[in-house]
RNA sequence: GGGUUAUUAGCUCAGUUGGUUUAGAGCGCUGCCUUGACAGGGCAGAGGUCACCGGUUCGAAUCCAGUAUAGCCCA
C-alpha cells in the first residue's frame, strides 16, 4: 500500500487521463464480446460546454464505465453537429466584424470561411470533455457535415425522394427574416408578450355603413382578401353577401362566413389575410379567396403596400395605424397579451410566409416508430416520456427538411430551364435524366436534424461489419427538451433505413436550472462554467455533486453547494485511505471483533450491490449514487473502521488488515463508474498492480450475502450504541467519562457485540445484574434495557417525565395495532406476512411498554 | 383552449405496482466534541395532520372522482 499525501484532484485527474489515452483503454473494436454502445447527442461543433453538457455526459459516462466493469465491449461513440443555422449565424457575423457581408460573397467562398471556422473552434467541446472524465472512444469521432455522414444523407434523401416520401410544395412555413430561412415548428417558441388589438372601420361597398373589425397587425390590410363572419352571429346576418371596401387600400372584398370564426373574440368580425396567417391561408383555401403575399424576405413591404412600400413590419404596423387615425378609420386600441412565436435561433418574431420548400411525408415512418415504442423495443425512461412521445407521433405532421442556407448538406435537386426538376447525387446524372446540356442545383440545404436523425448507424461510416456488430446501439442518453426533433426521427429513420431501433433505452434528463428554477443560460448569466467548477471542485466532485440530485427526467436544481459535498466525499474516501495506510500490521490471530466487523462489512456490500444494481437497471443514477455514497461513508467509514480502527500505539492484525485492504478494494471499484479519477488513484496506490493494469476494466464486484443474521444482530448492535450515546448527549456526559452498562440477568441481550459496545461508545464493562441500579439512565432497545447507573449526572424527575412520554408513544402505538387486530376483517383479510408482523410489533410494543412500566415503578420508589 | 406531470420536513427529492413499527434520505438547522484519516471531521437531536374535499377498501402518501396551485409540451 502506497503512502499518498493531501487530495489534489487536478494533478491525479490530468495524469491519469492522459495514461488512459495513451493505453487506448476507451476504443472497442469489433470482437467475440457483448457490446454496449452509446452514441453522443452531438453538441454544436462550435459550442462550448455548459451544464447541461456536464449532466448529460456525466451520466453517459457512469453507464458506459459500469458496462465497461460488467465486462461488455462498451463502445461511447463522440462527435459534433454542424448545426446549420447557429453556426451560418456565426459566421456571418464574424464577417460582418471583418466588414465582410455574405450577400458579397459566393457559396464556395462563404463555405471556405465557415470551414476555417470549424476547423479553428470546432470540436474545442470534445477537448473539454475530457475533463470530466468522459470514456468515449476518441478514435470514432465523427462530425455530420464530414465526408463519410455527407454521403449517408444524400443517400437518404434520394432513397426517400424515389420512394415518393418527399415532394416540393408551397406552404406556409415559420419564415425567419433576420436568419432568412424556414424554421420548422419545433424552432419557433411562443411566449406571451404585450400587445395591442386595433379596432378598424371597414366601410361596406354601396352603403355608409361601417363593420368594425379587430386585429393585431394592422399592416396586413395590404393582402386582405376578405372579412369573415360566423354566419350565426345575428350582428352580421344583414351582410352575407356584402363586400366591403379595406381602408387605405380601398379594394373592395367579400364579407364570407364561416363558423371558425369566434363570436366572443374581438368584434367577431376577423379581417382574412391569406399570404400570412396559417388560420387565414386554411380559410382561403376553403373559399378561393385571393393569395397577396405583401412582404419581401425582410418582412419588409413589397409593391403591395403602397407608399409603404420597404419598410419594416414593425415601422410599416405604426404608420399605418397613424394613416388609420389620419383618416378617422381607427376606432380604439386595446391592451393585450397574445402569444407570439420567435424564432429559437435569432429571437426574431416568425413571419408566417408562402414559401417553396421541400417536404417529408411522416405518417408512414410514424407508424413503426408508434408500435416500436409501444411495445416496448424502445423503451423510455421516466415512462411517462412515452405519452408526450405518442401523442406528437399520432399527430405528427410532414417535415419540412429544406433551410435557406448555405451551410449544411446541399439538396441533391437539379433544375433546368424549362422548369424541369430531378432529385440525384451529380450534375452529370442530373444532365441526363433532364436531356438537358445545363443544370443548377438547388440553392438551399437541408435541416440539420435531417443528418442527425441516422446518427446511431451513420457513425459507422458505412462500415458493415461494425454496424452490425454495434447497431442497435443500447442507451441514449438526451435532454426532454429534443424528443421530438431528435429522438423521435432517430427512432423513425432506425426503423426504416435499418429495419431496427436505434437503441433500446432512452434516458431523459430534466433541465438544469439554477436555485429559482430558471433554466441556466449565457443570457442570464446564472449559469458556471463547467470547466471552472472541476478546476474548483475536481472532476469527481463535480460529478457527484451533479447527479446527486438528478432523478431522471425531472429538472436538476443546480448550486455549487452540490459540488462541494460532492468533493467533500472524494475527500472523505481519500483520508479513509490514509487512516488505513497508517495502521500497523501485528503477529496476533484475528480477533473476536474483527472477525465480526469483516464479516458484516462484506455481507453489507453484498446487501448493498443487490440495491446498486437494482437501481442502475432501472436508471435510477442519483439512487445508485446515494447507496454507493451511504455504503461508503456511513458503513465503511463511520461504522466499520471505527470497530477495526486499533487503539493508539496498537497493532491490528495481518488477516484483519489484508481483508480491509480487500474491502476497501471492492469499495473504489463500485465507486468508479462515479468518480473515475479517485478511485484509479487509489487502487492503483492499494496494492501493486501489473503495467496495463487499470480499475478501468476491473470487473464489477459480484458478492453474495452469506450471514443474513449478522445484518440483522448489526443493526440491534447500531442501536445499543446509539443508545448509550444519545444518553452521553442528552444529559451532558464528556464522551472521555467511561460508562458502565447493566442489564437484568435472564435478559435478551447478546453479548457477541460486547467488545464493539465497549470500545465505539466508551463502555467500561456491560454486567447482568440482579437488579439494577435505581439511580441510572435507561433506554429500550432490542426487547432489552439498558441501564446506565450515574448517580453524579442523573435527575430522577426528568428521567421520570422522559419515560412517561415514551410510555404514552409506545401505548398509542400498540392501540394502532390493536385496532387493526381486534377488525376480524383485517386478520381475515390481510396476507398471512401482514398479520404475522402486526402481531410481532403488538408483542414488541408490549415487552416495550412492561419494561417501561416497570422502570418508572422502581424510580418512583425510590 | 388541448395534452401531460406534479404538489411529502426549511430546501431538493425517495417512497418499487395499497400493509415492514402513527412516513424516509441528502443538504441545511440546533446542541455537544480542540491532539494525529478527514473541522472538508465526529456524535446526537429537532423538523411533516404526505395541497384540499369526497369515495373505494379490513387498511390509502399510494387507487378513483372533483377542487386549488405550479411546471412542461402543443395549438
Amino acid at each position: 500500500m502506497r503512502e499518498i499525501g493531501k487530495y489534489t484532484p487536478g494533478e491525479i485527474e490530468s495524469k491519469w487521463y492522459q495514461r488512459w489515452l495513451d493505453a487506448k483503454h476507451f476504443h472497442a473494436g469489433v470482437n467475440e464480446k457483448e457490446p454496449y454502445t452509446i452514441v453522443i447527442p452531438p453538441p454544436n461543433v462550435t459550442g462550448v460546454l455548459h451544464m447541461g453538457h456536464m449532466l448529460n455526459n456525466t451520466i453517459q459516462d457512469v453507464l458506459i464505465r459500469r458496462a465497461r466493469m460488467l465486462g461488455l465491449n462498451a463502445c461511447w461513440v463522440p462527435g459534433t453537429d454542424h448545426a446549420s443555422i447557429a453556426t451560418e449565424a456565426k459566421v456571418v457575423r464574424r464577417l460582418r466584424e471583418q466588414g465582410i457581408k455574405k450577400s458579397d460573397l459566393s457559396r464556395d467562398e462563404f463555405l471556405k470561411h465557415a470551414w476555417d471556422w470549424t476547423d479553428e473552434y470546432g470540436g474545442k467541446i470534445l477537448k473539454q470533455l475530457r475533463r470530466i472524465g468522459a470514456s468515449c472512444d476518441w478514435d470514432r469521432t465523427a462530425f455530420t457535415l464530414d465526408e463519410d455522414r455527407s454521403k449517408q444523407v444524400i443517400d437518404v434523401f434520394i432513397d426517400l425522394h424515389q420512394k415518393g416520401m418527399i415532394y416540393r410544395g408551397l406552404r406556409m412555413v415559420n419564415w425567419d427574416p433576420v436568419a432568412l430561412t424556414a424554421v420548422s415548428d419545433e424552432e419557433v417558441i411562443h411566449k406571451e408578450e404585450n400587445s395591442r388589438m386595433y379596432y378598424m372601420s371597414y366601410q361596406i361597398e354601396g352603403s355608409d355603413e361601417l363593420l368594425q373589425v379587430a386585429t393585431t397587425r394592422p399592416e396586413t390590410i395590404f393582402g386582405d382578401s376578405a372579412v369573415c363572419v360566423n354566419p350565426d352571429d345575428d350582428r352580421y346576418k344583414h351582410l352575407h353577401g356584402k363586400r366591403v371596401l379595406v381602408p387605405l387600400v380601398g379594394r373592395s372584398v367579400p364579407i364570407i362566413t364561416d363558423d371558425y370564426v369566434d363570436i366572443e373574440f374581438g368584434t367577431g368580425a376577423l379581417k382574412v389575410t391569406p399570404a400570412h396567417d396559417q388560420n387565414d391561408n386554411m380559410l382561403g383555401e376553403k373559399h378561393g379567396l385571393e393569395v397577396i403575399d405583401i412582404f419581401d424576405q425582410h418582412a419588409s413591404l413589397n409593391e403591395h403596400g403602397g407608399v409603404f412600400s420597404g419598410l419594416d413590419r414593425f415601422e410599416a404596423r405604426k404608420r399605418v395605424v397613424k394613416a388609420l387615425e389620419d383618416e378617422g378609420l381607427l376606432i380604439e386600441t386595446k391592451d393585450l397579451r397574445n402569444k407570439v412565436g420567435r424564432s429559437e435561433r435569432t429571437d426574431a418574431v416568425i413571419e408566417p410566409r408562402l414559401s417553396m420548400q421541400w417536404f417529408l411525408k411522416m405518417a408512414d415512418l410514424a407508424q413503426p416508430a408508434i408500435d416500436g415504442v409501444k411495445k416496448k423495443d424502445v423503451t423510455l425512461h421516466p415512462p411517462h416520456a412515452e405519452k408526450t412521445y405518442l401523442h406528437w407521433m399520432e399527430n405528427i405532421k410532414d417535415w419540412c427538411v429544406s433551410r435557406q442556407l448555405w451551410w449544411g448538406h446541399r439538396i441533391p435537386a437539379w433544375y433546368d430551364d424549362k422548369g424541369g426538376v430531378t432529385v440525384c447525387r451529380t450534375k452529370e446524372e442530373a444532365i441526363a435524366a433532364l436531356g438537358t446540356t445545363e443544370v443548377l442545383q438547388d440553392e438551399d440545404v437541408m435541416d440539420t436534424w435531417f443528418s442527425s436523425w441516422l446518427w446511431p448507424y451513420s457513425v459507422f461510416s458505412g462500415n458493415q461489419e461494425e454496424e452490425e456488430y454495434f447497431y442497435p446501439t443500447n442507451t441514449l442518453v438526451t435532454g426532454q427538451d429534443i424528443i421530438f426533433f431528435w429522438v423521435a426521427r432517430m427512432v423513425m429513420a432506425g426503423y426504416e433505413f435499418k429495419g431496427k431501433r436505434p437503441f433500446k433505452d432512452v434516458y431523459f434528463t430534466g433541465m438544469v436550472r439554477d436555485k429559482k428554477r430558471r433554466k441556466m443560460s449565457k443570457s442570464l448569466g446564472n449559469s458556471p462554467d463547467p470547466l471552472d467548477l472541476i478546476d474548483k471542485y475536481g472532476a469527481d466532485g463535480v460529478r457527484v455533486g451533479m447527479l446527486m440530485t438528478a432523478p431522471a427526467g425531472n429538472d436538476l436544481l443546480f448550486e455549487e453547494d452540490l459540488c462541494t459535498q460532492g468533493s467533500f466525499f472524494a475527500n472523505k474516501v481519500w483520508n479513509a485511505y490514509r487512516l488505513v495506510g497508517m495502521w500497523e500490521a501485528g503477529a496476533q490471530d484475528l480477533s473476536k471483533s474483527e472477525e465480526l466487523s469483516i464479516s458484516w462489512m462484506k455481507n453489507r456490500i453484498a446487501e448493498s450491490l443487490v440495491q446498486l444494481n437494482n437501481s442502475f437497471d432501472k436508471f435510477r443514477l442519483s439512487e445508485a449514487l446515494m447507496t454507493t455514497y451511504k455504503l461508503v461513508w456511513d458503513d465503511f467509514c463511520s461504522w466499520y473502521l471505527e470497530m477495526l480502527k486499533p487503539a493508539y500505539g496498537d497493532k491490528i492484525s495481518l488477516v484483519a488488515l489484508d481483508e480491509t485492504k480487500a474491502i476497501f478494494n471492492t469499495l473504489l471499484e463500485i465507486m468508479h463508474p462515479f468518480m473515475p479519477f479517485i478511485t484509479e488513484e487509489l487502487w492503483q496506490s492499494l496494492a501493486v498492480r501489473a503495467q496495463d493494469e487499470t480499475i478501468n476494466f476491473a470487473p464489477w464486484p459480484v458478492k453474495e450475502i452469506t450471514d443474513s443474521q449478522i445484518l440483522k444482530d448489526f443493526t440491534l448492535f447500531t442501536e445499543v450504541v446509539t443508545g448509550i450515546r444519545t444518553v452521553r448527549n442528552e444529559n451532558g456526559i464528556a464522551p472521555k467519562e467511561v460508562l458502565h452498562v447493566e442489564i437484568a440477568h435472564g435478559s435478551a441481550h447478546s453479548s457477541v457485540f460486547d467488545a464493539l459496545i465497549m470500545k465505539l461508545a466508551n463502555v467500561g464493562s456491560i454486567n447482568p445484574v440482579n437488579e439494577v441500579q435505581k439511580s441510572a439512565f435507561s433506554f429500550v432497545a432490542g426487547g432489552v434495557n439498558y441501564t446506565i447507573p450515574a448517580d453524579a449526572f442523573v435527575d430522577v424527575e426528568e428521567e421520570i417525565v422522559k419515560l412517561e412520554q415514551e410510555l404514552d408513544y409506545t401505548r398509542g402505538f400498540l392501540k394502532s395495532v390493536d385496532k387493526k387486530l381486534s377488525n376480524e376483517r383485517f386478520v381475515a383479510g390481510a396476507p398471512e406476512a401482514v398479520v404475522a408482523s402486526e402481531l410481532k410489533k403488538k408483542t414488541d410494543a408490549e415487552g416495550k411498554i412492561q419494561i417501561i412500566t416497570d422502570r418508572l415503578i422502581a424510580l418512583k420508589e425510590s
